[in-house]
DNA sequence: AATCAATAGGTGTATATACATATAAAATAA
DNA sequence: TTATTTTATATGTATATACACCTATTGATT
């Protein structure tokens, strides 16, 4: 969908600007489609990041600090979200030894049991929405890292 | 910077898999940098969209709902945003005549002032880390629009 | 006209963001 | 060693998202 039909706007004062706003649509066009789907599994799309993140360095564990530097959004509150996890037994809190004022979290077989199964569904749900080739996905990722070039 | 600097992993499993995760985190990027830019002028990056979309028709009034669809994330809980503009005078709030289950939004002059200097300090900041040419935003703009073509 | 369904907006709840502050532990300086 | 600073995490608060539900009003149906 054009983003003038989304936004029922056509007001853009540059294509720069335009760029903009049509990112921040798409992500939260993305993101609604991927809640949609892991409502299923109980779980929101910042639990699901952590999860995998966690899966990542599996059977190894993460500070807290290690998955707040690998979370998509740089400002989410790690500790109360693996508050939730915990609370649905799908990771574990321990304290380092090594340095008492880290914790260090670990992914549950439940966990990944249910990570598996949502990522499966995730998939299939993505795949059946492709509609750019390799090669455009290649110039989506250059675009964007060329706007960040900028890093603040 | 690269997507791998800014998640700290390079497990993609495909470059369409990256895009998704790239428009993610360019969306969080653009939004952090804005917020932080309205801060000076207590807004958060939702009560100035309500703001922008306000004065596009300005001095028409606009009704809730009509607000929500030019919202650029679908879900948000608009009468709450304009409860908060509301009590900063910002936006002032009517019952219809012709419909009175329809609340009627209009920006008002301060509401305007503050949406002026707001817009006019973004533009600044946005020009002074633009670094794509127009014809790369028109074409981030395409590709965009084409991964959205499956509009659900 | 009376009833029922649809619509608009408001409100409630769980979770998240964004940011400030608190607390404990570790690292450094005096 | 003691005091100070830094670091890691947790917690508090305001606002937002996502979604369910409530109420008033309108429009449609009988």
């Amino acid at each position: 969908m054009k983003l003038e039909n989304a936004l029922l706007t056509n007001k853009f004062s540059s294509e720069a600007q335009k760029a903009t706003l049509n990112i921040l649509y798409t992500a939260w066009w993305l993101k609604s489609i991927t809640s949609k789907e892991l409502k299923d599994f109980d779980l929101t799309h910042e639990q699901y990041n952590v999860l995998r993140i966690l899966k990542g360095k599996y059977p190894n564990e993460l500070c807290v600090k290690d998955i707040a530097r690998r979370m998509i959004e740089k400002s989410s509150n790690v500790p109360r979200i693996i508050d939730r996890l915990e609370i649905k037994k799908l990771v574990k809190r321990t304290v380092s030894e090594s340095d008492k004022r880290e914790t260090l979290i670990t992914i549950t077989k439940s966990g990944l049991s249910i990570l598996e199964s949502s990522t499966s569904k995730l998939n299939k749900v993505h795949a059946s929405i492709q509609t750019i080739t390799q090669k455009e996905a290649e110039q989506l990722n250059y675009l964007l890292e060329k706007l960040r070039a900028t890093e603040v």
